[in-house]
DNA sequence: ATAATAAAGGATAAAATAGTCTTTTATTAT
DNA sequence: ATAATAAAAGACTATTTTATCCTTTATTAT
């Protein structure tokens, strides 16, 4: 288990996917490419965007031609907002050591250390945009498969 | 779910407890005290002991005044050693985004900055000594309850 | 030696997460 | 209108994580 659950982790790598495969062009890109190009099952994928596509963090449309895209807003919101929809806030908020909640007034051990931690992994995900690696996607220069 | 499985999280709490309750004085420490002084379910946690115990991370004796401490050594192991011994090291070494493994000839979109937190993560972990918070922990500074 | 104590070990149980399959609904091209 | 297409929805299965319970083994005090 790493920090994201492998829900938020196809979610992220699926979202990318999308995004630099449909960005400009205002074209589709459908499940069966997106598994493949985040190496993911293709039914859970399926749940997952069906997730993201009710809350709004992905767009789609059904029929011949149809797939998920990306509107230009989705494009430019925090990696943040699909952490927070999949996995919840206990990685921006909680305590690294599981008290109920964090606090300064009773706080664990690890406080201090832990909350700067978790404060960068916060700043890191709510600065980066979801389109932002298009480019670098495109050329190969960066990676979704495993 | 936090950075730790929940497992992680009351063995180290655990740890933390039977240090600061048993350093020094070689005094012992049972199960049910610790259970009580960090908040989690007794059966489970004695599980979790017992592997620790196992793999030499905390010491034991059973029968009468038996029970749980840590010897010198063990005072000195840092964090990194739990949190290694019951979640693995993918917390240290793989990839934010879920890719086989983390790599500079094919990195993910995270990669630089997840990297980056990853190590500090690490360098927390294995900075911070198991019997460090004692003083702390018995002047009652510092919390292990929820 | 014996009884009492406390951890170790093993076998299950419950809950959450991960993954699959089948049917329905919306869209589009013919 | 009709057939083809692709996502949405719903029911189900598998695996992992979290948690409990019962028996055995080691230690100590009497
Ligand atoms: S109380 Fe544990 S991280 Fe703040
Ligand atoms: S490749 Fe993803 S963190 Fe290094």
């Amino acid at each position: 288990m790493g920090i994201f659950s492998k829900t938020c982790e196809y979610a992220i790598r699926a979202v990318f996917f999308i995004a630099h495969r449909t960005a400009g062009q205002s074209g589709r890109v459908g499940i069966k490419e997106i598994a493949l190009g985040i190496d993911s099952p293709e039914p859970f994928l399926a749940k997952i965007l069906q997730d993201l596509s009710r809350r709004g963090i992905v767009q789609s449309t059904k029929g011949p031609n149809g797939g998920f895209y990306l509107d230009n807003a989705s494009l430019e919101r925090p990696l943040s907002d699909i952490v927070a929809a999949v996995d919840g806030n206990d990685i921006f908020f909680g305590c690294g050591l599981g008290l109920k909640q964090c606090s300064e007034i009773n706080p664990c051990p690890l406080h201090n250390e832990f909350k700067d931690i978790r404060n960068k992994i916060h700043f890191m995900l709510h600065e980066t945009k979801i389109g932002e690696f298009n480019n670098e996607l495109v050329t190969g220069m960066l990676s979704l498969k495993k």
